[in-house]
DNA sequence: GCGATGGTGTAAAGAGGTTGTAAAATCGCG
DNA sequence: CGCGATTTTACAACCTCTTTACACCATCGC
């Protein structure tokens, strides 16, 4: 079934080095071993990766992940992005930046080592 | 999208290192002894089994095999689920996965090659 | 620099809901 | 009836998410 999803084009997958993020079955994988994140924690991890390289305010995390549209009183988020950061273990500091007082970025794993700011965010393809 | 499955008709068998499902016969083998299955579980772990590799919401299970539509309210899935995790006695913790507040997931012994492990399931096209 | 202010990191605990389990009750059929 | 299969019950155990409390860090004004 894997080929049909891959067939029928409509596999949308974020894939580097070390990590992998299938939006269809909701479940990702680093280094070829499946992460066990809760439904949360996917969606913050979905949400960071389908912006990949750019910012992602709190504002916005809580907005799609939580459904607020304001008022951050409590650490909530920052505790799930602490629990994502565990799960990506070595690699959290390179994936997960806190952009001060504004929120996170998702940073991708260059996968043909160039210059590495400024990865570009067209990770995705539609793996035609 | 596994509909296709039933569509293509006969897939006839699932087979991995230990554990094989005869869907004609509807019997299973573990490590090569038949496994004794009452109806209601062989109906389970073929429903799981046929989804190899991903999810089963519990409302697909409660469907498929009671026919509810709706509602539970007992934990009627859950003694069938110790009942085959029983009968797959030290695999039962590779083979069937909870997925906390969906469902559960059969997981297939990877039978390291790639080679047409799933024995599976022609999927051809139709696409989801 | 230095302190004030406010944002972020972290651990721990609690609430609420889901799943696991054993045992008893019920069902179904020869 | 008798017995295995199935369902229900009651509760324990577990999981996720949220909150709390506080330490730590960044930024700004002086």
């Amino acid at each position: 079934m894997e080929r049909i999803r891959e067939i029928s084009g409509q596999s949308l997958m974020y894939r580097d080095t070390h990590l992998t993020v299938d939006f269809q079955k909701q479940v990702a994988t680093l280094d070829s071993s499946p992460m066990t994140l809760t439904k949360k924690e996917y969606e913050l991890l979905a949400l960071l990766v389908g912006y990949a390289g750019d910012i992602v305010p709190r504002e916005e995390q809580l907005m799609r992940v939580w459904g607020y549209s304001t008022e951050i009183r409590t650490r909530t988020l920052d505790v799930h992005i602490r629990h994502l950061r565990k799960k990506l273990g070595a690699y959290a500091s390179h994936y997960i930046e806190t952009i001060f007082g504004i929120g996170h970025r998702f940073q991708p794993y260059d996968t043909s080592r160039r210059a590495q700011v400024g990865v570009d965010v067209q990770t995705f393809a539609l793996t035609a």
